[in-house]
DNA sequence: GTCATATTAGATAGATCGATCTAGCCTTGG
DNA sequence: CCAAGGCTAGATCGATCTATCTAATATGAC
């Protein structure tokens, strides 16, 4: 086989969705940061780009999907730590993009949510995988299986806002802020 | 006078960014929809798209300003109440426009954060002023200057971040959630 | 080698984008 | 009543958008 052509076109959709949005970003763009001919794109996604887009958005989810369990599978942490290293890792990472590499599916989240269902439905898909994650390992650390889910949702609120404001700003403070105050609301969750 | 144009032109440009984004909203739609004349648009707006954008974020900006002092204000409520009622703000409005009606800033915010300098720029300036009002009322009932600035900034982004997850999921639950978690956050904190 | 299929190549259509331009209307001050 | 300028009206430009189309080229099975 040795053509991945269709996945060199799913990474620079999900880079730059993540970027610009979906509607800043147009397929010609999209073709020449995938270093992909035009005429692959219709024949990879007949669908157009509202299926590059849904495609895209699952791509990238289930890849943060698996840094999300390695970064809450480590058995040396408690699961705040765990919370703490995942704020730090997009900490590191919008400051070493420029402010660029923040949460791959909000952006796109926020646009479409009145105006394109399939798009919408493949992010609220990969939200609810990310929560079960956190859920699970909350679950995991003693608590009630609903209250889990409930902080679990909370947490991933938290941190999807954080991004929000850290990269309005071009300052990481209310990354680091929030991460420290919802690790204390955890702590306290987890104790009482 | 009596000409009222350009306000109209920014309450469209306003509504419909917060819907749909800035790069997904074309200024024939926002002319259509402000009942304003094509021409006008470069009448009152000679930078173009771009400056309709700064102008309609600081804006709508100002408008939710006036809505989180008012909110804020009320002397009967503590500022946990407080904090709670503007949650439930955004879960009302949410429903009652089919899952439109979000925050006028956070769409737009994460579109431009790292495409337009001017307008990432007025983003940042709506969030701070926000911010700013939230934590003078921290202060007033007790806490310290820093302390009270980061739980505000923290409120806010679990408040943007629980906006994204409940579109995304056109659900109400996770605002009802973050704000029952949150709540409690800061019931500990005034306190302790 | 040959045929079928997968992929690439890029021209092109038709719509829409932001922006500019000129002409004319309408209000207001004198 | 008459100018001056704020405002409206909309044609139009070049660029870009998504999507479709036809050919050409590579690839793999037999």
């Amino acid at each position: 086989m040795a053509n991945d052509t269709r996945e060199r076109l799913l990474e620079a959709s999900a880079r730059l969705f993540r970027e610009q949005g979906y509607a800043g970003t147009g397929l010609k763009q999209i073709t020449a940061a995938g270093g992909a001919p035009w005429g692959s794109l219709y024949h990879f996604f007949p669908g157009g780009k509202e299926q590059l887009g849904v495609e895209a958005i699952a791509h990238s989810g289930a890849r943060y999907e698996r840094l999300f369990e390695l970064t809450f599978a480590r058995a040396d942490a408690d699961v705040v730590r765990c919370v703490r290293d995942f704020f730090q890792l997009s900490v590191d990472a919008l400051e070493r993009s420029g402010w660029g590499d923040g949460c791959p599916i909000a952006t796109v989240a926020l646009e479409v949510a009145s105006t394109s269902e399939p798009l919408r439905h493949a992010c609220a898909e990969v939200f609810a995988s990310w929560e079960a994650v956190f859920a699970r390992r909350l679950a995991g650390a003693g608590l009630a299986e609903e209250r889990a889910a409930d902080l679990a949702t909370y947490a991933l609120a938290a941190f999807e806002g954080a991004i929000v404001l850290s990269r309005a700003a071009h300052d990481t403070r209310p990354l680091r802020v929030t991460a420290d105050v919802v690790a204390g609301t955890l702590t306290s969750a987890l104790a009482g």
